[in-house]
This record gives structure tokens, sequence and C-alpha cells, in this order.
DNA sequence: GTATTATGTAACCATATGGTTACAGGACCA
DNA sequence: TGGTCCTGTAACCATATGGTTACATAATAC
């Protein structure tokens, strides 16, 4: 049984981070997520339970459809974890600075509220 | 059937990512290792063969034991597949510059080579 | 109301996973 | 050589996981 946050066995399938990546950028619906993999839906859904559970995802209801949007919340748990070992590759730290500078001039995306 | 790289199911594990906690900073022998735990030797002996599937670690032959270090190598991708989920949280961007500025300046921990 | 659409849930299945105990093998010591 | 120490492997077990098909439910359309 895996304890500890649920957000590392979330990540931890190659399908759902896949859907995570789908829906990072825009809200899509269980279905057209469905759509975008050879699984059956059912197993889609499960993966967005699983997701849910670990927070990653928000829910909307919408007519007859669920919306879902990324909640990068969580990953902040994993980030916070490598960063005792970012150290370890610290050659390349002034590189991550320049990303972070890059990404700070940038507009803020803003997910819709 | 997990596919895609093994660095994400190998650190989804809770007694996996403490057992790269203990080997980061010093290399154990593996029974040193297996005594920070709750469970029988062998169990850790199969999660140091998941480690060493994913390149996590590094094994080294001394005398009857074995030596264990971190490679932190593999954990580069999951920063890089987190560098597309950062700019969503991104309102603490400047945080994490100041963490890298931080640790630019602190002399390198160097693993013994 | 009834039908239709979109999605979650139940029941089930095969395989993966994490654990155990028992044993094998290589390296040092006498 | 024989014995002890350290560790990996084999065999096995219970449970978790990811998948399926069939069904239930909720909201719109008629």
């Amino acid at each position: 049984m895996v304890t500890g946050p649920p957000v590392f066995a979330a990540i931890a399938d190659p399908t759902r981070r896949a859907i995570l990546d789908a829906i990072r950028g825009r809200e899509r619906s269980a279905g057209e997520i469905a759509s975008l993999f050879p699984v059956s839906r059912p197993a889609i859904s499960k993966h967005l339970r699983v997701l849910r559970g670990a927070g990653l995802v928000r829910e909307r209801r919408v007519a007859r459809s669920r919306l879902y949007s990324l909640d990068p919340a969580p990953l902040r748990e994993v980030e916070r974890w490598l960063d005792h070992y970012r150290v370890f590759w610290a050659a390349r730290l002034h590189d991550l600075k320049r990303v972070v500078e890059r990404q700070e001039r940038r507009p803020q995306p803003g997910r819709n509220p």
C-alpha cells in the first residue's frame, strides 16, 4: 500500500501524466479526454478519480458534461522534494535561474476562475 | 503495466523515496539501509533493485558489503516534466529564484568520486 | 412524461507490487 | 578447509492496480 502524499503515486502512471498534460492549458470534458487515449472511457474515469484524490484536478459540472481543469498545487510537494536533490546537479543551477527569470517576464497565463 | 520513464514509478513508493533521502549525502551499505526501515532486508533489496532499474542508485562492491550511493540524473526527467507546470504557480517564481541564488552561493557538496 | 447524451459505478479479471521466509553465493577469517 | 558475515534470489502470498463490459444516474431534448 502506497502511503504518503498521493501525488507521487498519481503521477507514476504515464496515462495520468498525459491527462494532466492534456488539461494543462484548457479545460476538457471527461469524454474529450477519453477520446485522446486508446483505453475505454471508464478507465479514464478511474484515472480522473485518482487525480481528484491527489487534488490534481478540479471538476466543474456543466450541463451533462464534467469539465476537468488542472490544479497544480500538489505538484509543489514534488517540487519541494526535488529541492533536496537539485543541489546534486548544481552545475546547471544558473540555467534554472535563467528559466525562472524568463518566465517572470512572461505575462501570467491565468487559469479561468 | 507502467511504461514510460521508470523514475516516476520508482519515486512513487514512500519507502524508496526514504531510501534516496538516506543515501543522499553519504553512501550506505544495503544492511545499513535496511536497518533504517521496519521491513525485512529482502524487501529493501527489492526496492534497491527498482531504484537501480531507474538509474537512481549506483552500487559499489566493497569487501562483503555493497555500498549504495545516489545517482540524481534520472530526477532531471521529473524536473523537466515539472517545468511545464511550474508556470502555473508562477506567483511564487521569485521565491524559487531566491532559492536558486542561495544554493549557488553555497559550497558544492560533491559526492565522493 | 420518454428518449438521449455524458459520465460515474459495480463487478469482474489478469497482472503488478510489496511483503514475507528459506536458501544460495561470494568474501573474509580461523 | 571450514565457518561466519553480508547480501541477493526464489518461491510464495495478499493486496493494489489498470483494464474490461454492463448497468445506474443525472441533465437536456423532444
